[in-house]
DNA sequence: TATTTTAGTGAACAGCTGTTCGCAGGAAAA
DNA sequence: TTTTCCTGCGAACAGCTGTTCACTAAAATA
């Protein structure tokens, strides 16, 4: 008997009973993590506990917490860029700003997701090698995209076009960390303050370019 | 008999050796901080161990680990207060480009203090209210002052210097912490990119001025 | 000198952790 | 049908954790 509650493994494939079990796994590690529980200080029994499968079952999905977490860190990056892909194409099909429609819509994924992006903000700078790398690595996606977007819309040169798209994304993600800890009423304030300080970057860059 | 293992008690007062063996468990505690391993996760009796000092002892000078914690968010926020303090007066007495110098500053105290520097990186996202209050306070003193620094340079308002202030500490922030990962050949060119985005933050900030 | 205060101690506690092991029982393969 | 495969399980392990308690001995005070 599967201490999981939904659906005992009757008529089901194992490989489709595996992947639910599986995804009860991801899906119980997200729900642990909040303000007061990061990914680092959670624990295999935790996670275990929540899915509703016994400590030992959890390796028959993962070798590792680490592993995990990396599944972790990779389905958060992919949320978030597939958001700002979406807010990019609305603003394709003219709608408004694209520095203010690109700030609210990071600013949404940060509200509506919290720990998601709290996993990306923490283990950027964790104790795991590996963990850090990831999530440079899905920041970098981020910001090639950005970049790419930046040089078809000003034709400028490469690097600049990375460096100012790098810019961009650190002031964000920067702002996004502080808006976890603001009431709600404080984060409009914020918002202007980061617009504000995206057009220094993109009018600093432009200035550069003539 | 003190298991620490420096001068044992004799002809000290004891408010001396309490100041002594109070300094032992925060060096300790600075000294285990490294890459792999984070203040979160360092455990009371570890401190205790690498102070010299039996776990119970730790109580007599720290009611938590915390309290310890936001000592040694304290120290390292004022080090890296003062070096930049230093920096600048160079600056002033007719030395280089303003930029240049506070970055390169900057990441000499990165590369010098890795373990304070990190300390500051991962509490000021860490599962602690209080650590990540006092970061954003060691932050807001460091911001303050080189909006200060520029407000006198530029005459610029009140607002709009904080903000410009705010993104140049937020770009330099971050880079230290890539840097962290990079080996020494690398960081140049990072120092490169550096500057180059602080440049456009402050030529987009002046832009705005006229 | 006699008394009180206090930094430091070791033993002990319950509670948590990751991981190994052998076993069950249904699904898949022969 | 018989055999093999594999997901899930409980018991058990050693190893760590924070915290309590009653104690010592030296310094400070009376």
């Amino acid at each position: 008997m599967t201490k999981n509650g939904t659906n005992p493994p009757h008529n089901r494939t194992r490989a489709e009973q595996k992947e639910q079990t599986r995804r009860a796994i991801v899906d119980a590690a997200f729900r642990m993590l909040s303000a007061d529980h990061s990914y680092a200080n959670l624990s295999l029994r935790e996670v275990a506990r929540e899915a509703g499968i016994a400590p030992t079952s959890f390796y028959r999905h993962f070798k590792d917490m680490d592993e995990l977490g990396l599944t972790l860190v990779d389905e958060a990056g992919l949320m978030l860029r597939q958001l700002m892909r979406q807010a990019r194409a609305r603003i394709a099909r003219g709608g408004g700003s694209v520095v203010r429609t690109s700030v609210e819509t990071f600013m949404e994924f940060v509200d509506t997701n919290s720990n998601e992006f709290r996993l990306l903000l923490r283990e950027r700078s964790g104790t795991s090698k590996a963990f850090r790398s990831a999530v440079q690595r899905e920041m970098m996606h981020f910001i090639q995209e950005l970049s790419d977007y930046i040089r078809q819309k000003t034709h400028s040169n490469h690097k600049s076009a990375l460096w100012e798209a790098d810019a961009l994304v650190t002031i964000v993600f920067n702002a996004g960390a502080d808006a976890l800890d603001l009431p709600k009423a404080q984060r409009e304030e914020l918002s202007n303050k980061v617009i504000q300080q995206l057009r220094y970057v993109t009018r600093g860059a432009e200035a550069g370019r003539k």
